[in-house]
RNA sequence: CGGGGCGUAGCUCAGCUUGGUAGAGCGCUCGGUUUGGGACCGAGAGGCCGCAGGUUCGAAUCCUGUCGCCCCGACCA
């Protein structure tokens, strides 16, 4: 059936939404593809529809040749599964709920990893049973703290999950390398460029985590990549220690008067004034030992007060910090909570003290005293006397002092250099279309899922899971597939192949258009024809830059000669083309 | 949860300062004239001015409260 512009249940909108910030949200609405019902969360008109069947058609193919098969869940599930994993709990306010009529828990599922592993459960008993991979498209709900930009995060999303069952450790890495190649398959098909990122495996558990990003500025996470091919998300990013030094040569610390430094450059400046290095190098915010005191929420609510040492050139990013202490959350201690301790000296806090250490379990203060990689054992510092007005200089790590662990809590700058030796990398933002991750034993752990092996034996089937959020990547699609005009959809997800125009009202000309759209019909093509007989040539002009088929083939007054228009909607181009070389012109795009 | 902005017709907005019968453009309906870049004329339909109190003879407008939305941040397999 050819589609006809007249009878298409769409409105496109002649002004911009007032309340769609992102280009893609605001086409997307503008155009007639999606229409806001409540916060994060969209119905889908016949456009957006087509445009996302044709993005889940791709993934069902590659995921066919991943070896996976598809399957189906509900997303209104009982609690029970998600109390055994503790992620009812651990969801807090991130998951819908409800109750039923007899005031049992309901939510709706922001992921499936419990039933999946359940129904395994339910069918499979034997290591002959394994691999398996399976999976569905399905929309999952989460109560986004604020959703945002229309489709790129909602509160109702569609995902492709897909979760892999294997009796082995080795086939659980083929399983992974399988979808992870998938993955690269189906983002190359929808042309979407991305960056796979080492990711933090962190709260989920489990040994290997990447995520898919695709690099662009209203991208949410941060990651970081160097020339030579290093990419991690920020939380993931690994500073590598420097070599430890032996301390033997070095002189003993000195406590030195340092008035008036409260903050690390006044320090610096007061230094260098004042106690310059021996070497004639001037000191820099690098040489300074800077402690900063947080207080962590443990998970049954206990707070716990601990100083970081990092750098004085580097900040505490709040979200590694939160990576390092999972799953304690993570604040700056209060101006209260410093004031309550009566060991820190706002401004000069610092491990140790001529009496003793001051910071650590160990020291007289006995908060955890954690540090930087970059204070290794021989590295020497300007740090904090514990007296107001007084700084020590040459503090040298392991030999005046020893922090109770190593803790990755200071910003990724630009220019540091990547884990693996690939070179300094450079930081970027991304959006996250993807995420493969070797989950391990810990679910099928937690809900008993064991299978009997070669010899007889029951052992736990472990696990990975694999996302990629199908609404998320038509936004991503529309969000980079644009211009002033409206969208300009990559041709295998397009909701159509070709948007025919009758651009005149002569009956010849919708004659011809007609007989055109059929045989173009007959040829396998998938029409839209603006058949609209009243509406002038520039709002289907308009409405054709709009919706954004990259294929426009205009009927017009030529076709008394037998002329058509083709026009490129990616690079405007018009060609005039005679209508009998068009079909073969087509098959050529 | 913190900061900022905003709630008036399907969409974009004016009106509010200084209280007096609800407005414009687009879209929609009918008739007519138009038709290669968002045409025009005429006639219409469409609003609990977010909600609730209050002040007032009278409230979209002033006051109080409340709900919601958008953006930034926090948060977010």
């Amino acid at each position: 059936m050819v589609t006809r512009l007249s009878q298409l249940f769409v409105r496109t909108l002649r002004d911009d939404p007032a309340d769609a910030e992102a280009e893609s949200h605001r086409l997307l609405v503008r155009a007639g593809y999606i229409r806001r019902q409540a916060p994060g969360v969209f119905a889908w008109l016949p456009l957006g529809l087509k445009v996302r069947r044709k993005i889940e058609a791709i993934i069902r193919e590659e995921m066919t040749n991943a070896g996976a098969q598809e399957v189906h869940f509900p997303a209104l599930l009982p609690r029970e599964p998600y109390e055994v994993t503790g992620r009812w709990t651990e969801y807090g306010d991130g998951i819908f709920r409800l109750k039923d009529r007899k005031g049992a828990d309901y939510l709706l599922a922001p992921t499936h990893e419990e039933v999946f592993t359940l129904l395994v459960k339910d069918l499979y008993s034997s290591y002959k049973d394994l691999p398996l991979s399976i999976y569905q498209i399905q929309d999952k709900y989460r109560d986004e703290a604020r959703p945002r930009a229309g489709l790129l995060r909602g509160r109702e999303f569609s995902m492709k999950d897909a979760y892999s069952f294997d009796y082995t450790d080795a086939g659980l890495d083929i399983s992974y390398q399988a979808q992870r190649d998938a993955y690269e398959r189906i983002f190359a098909r929808l042309g979407l460029d991305y960056v796979i990122v080492q990711a933090d495996a962190g709260a989920m558990g489990g040994s290997r985590s990447e995520e898919f990003l695709h690099p662009t500025p209203i991208g949410e996470d941060t990651f970081v990549r160097s020339a030579g091919g290093y990419a991690a998300n920020v939380e993931a990013f690994h500073t590598e220690p420097p070599t430890a030094r032996s301390y033997e040569k070095l002189t003993p610390a000195e406590v030195l008067d340092t008035p008036d430094t409260p903050t690390i450059q006044t320090l610096v400046d007061v230094a260098n004034e004042k106690h310059p290095r021996p070497d004639g190098r001037a000191w820099t915010a690098a040489d300074t030992l800077k402690n900063i005191v947080l207080t962590l929420t443990h998970l049954d609510g206990s707070k716990e007060l601990v100083v970081v040492g990092l750098p004085g050139d580097r900040e505490v990013d709040l979200k590694r910090a939160e990576v390092a202490f999972a799953p304690a959350g993570v604040e700056p201690a209060t101006a209260e909570e410093l004031a309550a301790n009566k060991g820190l000296v706002k401004g000069y806090i610092g491990p140790w003290s001529a009496s003793g250490p001051v910071l650590g379990l160990e020291g007289s203060t006995k908060i955890r005293y954690v540090t930087d990689p970059r204070v290794s054992d021989g590295s020497g510092w300007i740090t904090g006397a514990n007296i107001h007005g007084k700084h020590v200089f040459g503090l040298v790590a392991g030999r005046d002092f020893v922090a109770d662990g190593t803790v990755e809590t200071a910003d990724v700058l630009a220019g540091d250099p990547a884990p693996d030796g690939s070179g300094p990398v450079e930081l970027a933002r991304g959006m996250e279309i993807g995420h493969v991750f070797q989950l391990g034993r810990k679910y099928a752990e937690a809900l008993g899922l064991k299978v009997l092996d070669e010899n007889g034996k029951l052992v736990t089937v472990t696990m990975g899971s694999y996302g990629i959020g199908v609404t998320r990547i038509l936004a991503v699609i529309a969000e980079s597939n644009n211009d002033a005009k409206g969208l300009i959809w990559p041709k295998n997800v397009a909701p159509f192949d070709i948007h025919v125009i009758a651009a005149t009202k002569e009956p010849e000309v919708y004659e011809a258009a007609e007989k055109l759209v059929a045989q173009l019909e007959s040829e396998r093509y998938d029409v839209l024809f603006d058949d609209r007989l009243k509406v002038s040539p520039g709002v289907k002009f308009g409405d054709a830059e709009l919706i954004g088929v990259p294929v426009i083939v205009i009927v017009g007054k030529g076709v008394a000669d037998g002329n058509v228009e083709l026009w490129d909607r990616r690079t405007n181009e018009r060609t005039p083309l005679p209508l009998d070389s068009l079909l073969t012109h087509l098959s050529t795009l």
